[in-house]
RNA sequence: GUGAGUGUAGCUCAGCUGGUGGCAGCACCGGGUUGUGGCCUCGGCGGUCGUGGGUUCAAGUCCCUCCACUCACCCCA
C-alpha cells in the first residue's frame, strides 16, 4: 500500500468517538476537583536519565519499551509519575506546601507490540498526593479512583497488596529466592533469569507451571514489618469504613520498581489479556532518589484506552452525537448566500451555532444538510423571500414555519433572530 | 523479539472444488416533490481484489516473497 498511513499501535480518535473522551476527561476533572487535587501538565520529552533512575534500570519499561533519542539522551515518557516528580522536585513545590495533591492526563509511549487495550502512543490519567505518609491517604486516593470508575458506569475490581519498605523487603526477598532456588529448574525461562534479577517477579508470572511453584511460597504480607504491617492494616480498615470492596492478592507484583507498602490495581475479564484498567502505589524513597526532599508519596494511573473501551460496552445506544446546531441558513442566490453569510458571523459572535452551505445546492439538498446536522431551526431566503424582505423560519421539529423580517441591518436582524431561538431551544429540549 | 490469524468500495461484508469483481447493506450525490429534511422509491458515484512474483488457456480464489493490520506470549495502564 503506498497511501499513508498512521503508524503501528499509533491511532487517531475520530470525531464519531470523541464524545467517550470528552466525557471521561470531564468526569475525571470534576472528581479531582473534589478531591482537592490541581492539574499540572508536564513536557513528553525528558531526560532518559529521569525514567532509568525512577522506573529502575532492570524493568522491562526501561530495558526495552522506551522511545529514546539515543543521541540526543532524550526519551518519551512512558508513563506521568517520574516527570511529576522531576517538576515537583525542580519547583521546589514541597516549600509551598507541605501537602501537593496532582494530576495529569496525556499521551504516553512504549514500544511494545500492540494489541487489545495497548497501543504504543497511550493516554493515561494520573493522580498523586505527594508528601503525607498515613494510609488514610492511599485509602483516599484509591476511594478517588474508585469513584471515577462509577461514575463513568464501569465495573471494575480493586486488587491489593503491599510490597513492603526496605526494612522488610530484603529479608522476604532472600526467604523468597531461597525457597525457589530448591525447585529453580521447574520454573520457566524468564522466571530462572528472574530469579535474581528480580525475584518478586516470579510470584506473578502467569504460567500454570510457576502458579503452582509459588502457590506454596511465603506470602510477602506475613513478611512485613512493624510498621508496614500497621500501615497495611490501617489502610484495609479506612477501606472497609469507606465501604470500598478489594481482594487481597499477594501475588500482585509491580513492574515499577520505586514501588513500597501500598500496591494496587483496577482490574476487568473484559478487555482480553489486558487485565489491569488502572494501577498505583505509594513510593516512598522515590523523590529522595531522585535527589529531592525525603517526602512520600502515592499514586496511580489509569490507561484512558481502556477505559474507554469499558464505557463502550455500556453504550448500548449508538450515540454517535452529531453535534446539534441552532440554526441553518439556506440561501437560494448569490445576494441571499452574501447576507447570509454575515449573518451567519453575527449570530456566531452571539454565542449560537449556526451552518450554511456555499456551494449553491437545492434546497432540498439543503434541507437535508440541515436536518443531518441537527438544526433546530432553518432559515430559508429565497428569490422571493429576499425580494419580499421577508425569509422563512422554519421549526425543523414541529415542521411549523413563518415569517421573519429582513428589515433593519444584519446586525439587529441577527439579535432579533438570536432572541427567537434561545426562546425555542427551551422549548424543544424536553422533547 | 516470538507465535497464530486476517487483508475485496469510505465502513460492514458476499464471492462454492480456479471460469467476466457484487442491481449486497450502510454512507455519499442526484431525481421523484416547478423552492422544503428525516420515511419511501428510482438512479448515480465509488475497486490497479494489500504488494511483487510464480503455476495455469484462465487467479479475488492455488503457491512463494514482502508489507500492513489483528490477536496472543512477554510486560504494563
Amino acid at each position: 500500500m503506498t497511501t499513508l498511513q498512521a503508524i503501528n499501535g499509533f491511532k487517531d480518535i475520530l470525531p464519531d468517538q470523541i464524545h467517550l473522551w470528552q466525557r471521561l476527561e470531564a468526569t475525571a476533572t470534576d472528581i479531582c476537583r473534589r478531591f482537592g487535587m490541581r492539574e499540572i501538565r508536564t513536557p513528553i520529552l525528558e531526560k532518559t536519565e529521569l525514567f532509568v533512575r525512577s522506573i529502575g534500570e532492570a524493568t522491562d519499561v526501561v530495558e526495552k519499551e522506551m522511545y529514546t533519542f539515543a543521541d540526543k539522551g532524550l526519551t518519551m515518557r512512558p508513563e506521568a509519575t517520574a516527570s511529576i516528580m522531576r517538576a515537583f522536585i525542580e519547583h521546589g513545590m514541597h516549600v509551598q506546601q507541605p501537602v501537593q495533591r496532582l494530576y495529569t492526563m496525556g499521551p504516553m509511549f512504549r514500544h511494545e507490540r500492540p494489541q487489545k487495550g495497548r497501543l504504543r502512543q497511550f493516554h493515561q490519567f494520573d493522580a498523586e498526593i505527594i508528601g503525607p505518609t498515613e494510609p488514610q491517604q492511599d485509602a483516599e486516593l484509591i476511594a478517588m479512583g474508585h469513584l471515577l470508575f462509577s461514575e463513568l458506569g464501569v465495573k471494575v475490581s480493586l486488587e491489593l497488596n503491599s510490597m513492603g519498605c526496605p526494612k522488610c523487603r530484603p529479608a522476604f526477598r532472600q526467604r523468597l529466592i531461597a525457597g525457589l532456588e530448591g525447585v529453580q529448574d521447574q520454573l520457566c525461562e524468564d522466571c530462572r533469569r528472574r530469579l535474581h534479577t528480580n525475584p518478586l517477579r516470579v510470584l506473578d508470572c502467569k504460567k500454570p507451571g510457576c502458579r503452582a511453584l509459588v502457590a506454596d511460597a511465603p506470602s510477602i504480607q506475613d513478611a512485613l514489618c512493624e510498621n508496614c504491617t500497621s500501615h497495611f492494616a490501617t489502610l484495609r480498615d479506612t477501606l472497609d469504613l469507606l465501604g470500598i470492596p478489594y481482594n487481597l492478592n499477594r501475588f500482585m507484583v509491580r513492574g515499577l520498581d520505586y514501588y513500597t507498602r501500598t500496591t494496587f490495581e483496577f482490574v476487568t475479564d473484559q478487555l482480553g489479556a489486558q487485565s489491569a484498567v488502572g494501577g498505583g502505589g505509594r513510593y516512598d524513597g522515590l523523590i529522595a532518589e531522585l535527589g529531592g526532599p525525603a517526602v512520600s508519596g502515592i499514586g496511580f494511573a489509569i490507561g484512558m484506552e481502556r477505559l474507554i473501551l469499558l464505557m463502550e460496552q455500556n453504550e448500548k445506544e449508538n450515540s454517535a452525537a452529531l453535534s446539534d446546531t441552532d440554526i441553518y441558513l439556506a440561501a437560494l442566490g448569490p445576494e441571499e448566500l452574501k447576507h447570509c453569510t454575515l449573518l451567519a458571523q453575527f449570530l456566531r459572535q452571539q454565542g449560537l451555532r449556526v451552518a450554511l452551505d456555499y456551494s449553491g445546492r437545492s434546497l432540498k439538498a439543503q434541507m437535508k444538510i440541515a436536518g443531518r446536522m441537527q438544526a433546530h431551526y432553518t432559515l430559508i431566503v429565497g428569490e422571493q423571500e429576499w425580494a419580499g424582505k421577508e425569509a422563512i423560519l422554519r421549526d425543523m421539529q414541529t415542521q411549523q414555519q413563518g415569517g421573519f423580517s429582513l428589515s433593519g441591518s444584519p446586525l439587529e436582524q441577527s439579535e432579533r433572530l438570536a432572541v427567537v431561538l434561545r426562546a425555542g431551544s427551551g422549548k424543544s429540549d424536553p422533547a
